[in-house]
DNA sequence: GCGTTCATTCTACGGGCGTTGACTGATGGG
DNA sequence: CCCATCAGTCAACGCCCGTAGAATGAACGC
């Protein structure tokens, strides 16, 4: 009987060493950009050679691709439900930022493709919530939301304005949540 | 008597000439942020050599620096007032967006260095807001403010999301008072 | 066992970058 | 009128980047 852990098949290797080639790339992007990001960087932390991460990915582009997908999902929205469904979803974000969605906020800035893919990528996510918020501008409103969201995100992982960096993501989601409340629901007419 | 337009002495055609330089490369850093601007590009926009750049500013962080030079002020604060100082601000910066605000925007979530300026730079407006608030967690909600202002500008400038692009000032305004209201104002307490 | 596939490395290229320093020619003060 | 100053150009440097392709040696199918 041979060891379990004793020599990996060479395809076992070959995801191996992807995988590590994709998480030195996801730290790397979402800690220096796209542009400051190297491919010779990238293949250095995660211990092979440039060509490597050529010969494996094609380009820096497509690295950039493999490496930003993300499918981050809001999960099912019922009518009302929008607010602690946001909530939720930015209080993981705030626990334990998955590198790649901090890539991609980096990236999206500097990268037109990056933008570009994050848009499409969006759009379904952003369609559910405006079909959850009972309001004619509901499709603005959406966006002011996911605005928000990205501001917090960025000033507190990217900025790192510190106040905001060591704050609990429960502090955090106390304060939003009457902002996230008017942006999700109309309030009572009382016209002029 | 001499055309008033005729020619202009040594010390203006300087000045001019680091004019159309420093708006270059406002646009430029704006645009592309800090990395993939170029010195040669800017040059080049401006209708001049990379070299004189170099000669007039030195190097391109401090050509940076010279272009994102900003005083962006919130003016007097009075008690309760900063809600209204806040959208004022925030209706200006949608109705017209200067080229260097873009510039920082932008660079300030690419570029460690570029962060590290905004930090300082902005601290004294954080703390005049903070002081307006009326809470013990007055900063964290400064911060928040702050980086809800930032997300909104960032997507409908940077990223563009069609939706928040096209709004318009007074639209976005409306719909954010009652966040700004629920973070500037400590709601009256009725515990548990 | 053998030939092939394939993970991996090495070397080298062309190009663009920030930056330098020598150069040129107009300007302007004494 | 002359000479120092200064706006502006030019060519070159060293560096690092993304990328290509040949070389190597172990793993694997037959």
């Amino acid at each position: 009987m041979t060891e379990p852990t004793a020599r990996p098949t060479r395809a076992q290797q070959r995801r191996l060493t992807e995988d590590r080639i994709l998480t030195a790339a996801r730290q790397l992007f979402a800690e220096l950009g796209y542009d400051r990001t190297t491919i010779r960087a990238v293949a250095s932390a995660a211990g092979v050679d440039a060509g490597l991460v050529m010969h494996y990915f094609g380009s820096k582009d497509l690295l950039f691709a493999r490496a930003t997908e993300t499918a981050d999902d809001l999960g099912e929205i019922g009518p009302g439900g929008a607010t602690e469904a946001l909530l939720t979803s930015l209080g993981q974000r705030l626990t334990d930022e998955p590198e790649a969605s901090l890539a991609v906020l980096r990236s999206m800035l500097t990268n037109a493709d990056a933008a570009d893919r994050y848009r499409t990528a969006a759009q379904p996510q952003l369609d559910q919530l405006t079909n959850a918020i009972p309001a004619p501008d509901a499709a603005l409103r959406a966006s002011l939301l996911s605005a928000i969201i990205h501001g917090v995100l960025a000033e507190r992982y990217l900025l790192r304005l510190t106040t905001l960096a060591d704050a609990s993501p429960d502090q955090i989601i106390t304060l939003l949540r009457p902002c996230f409340e008017s942006l999700t629901t109309t309030p009572p007419d009382h016209p002029a």
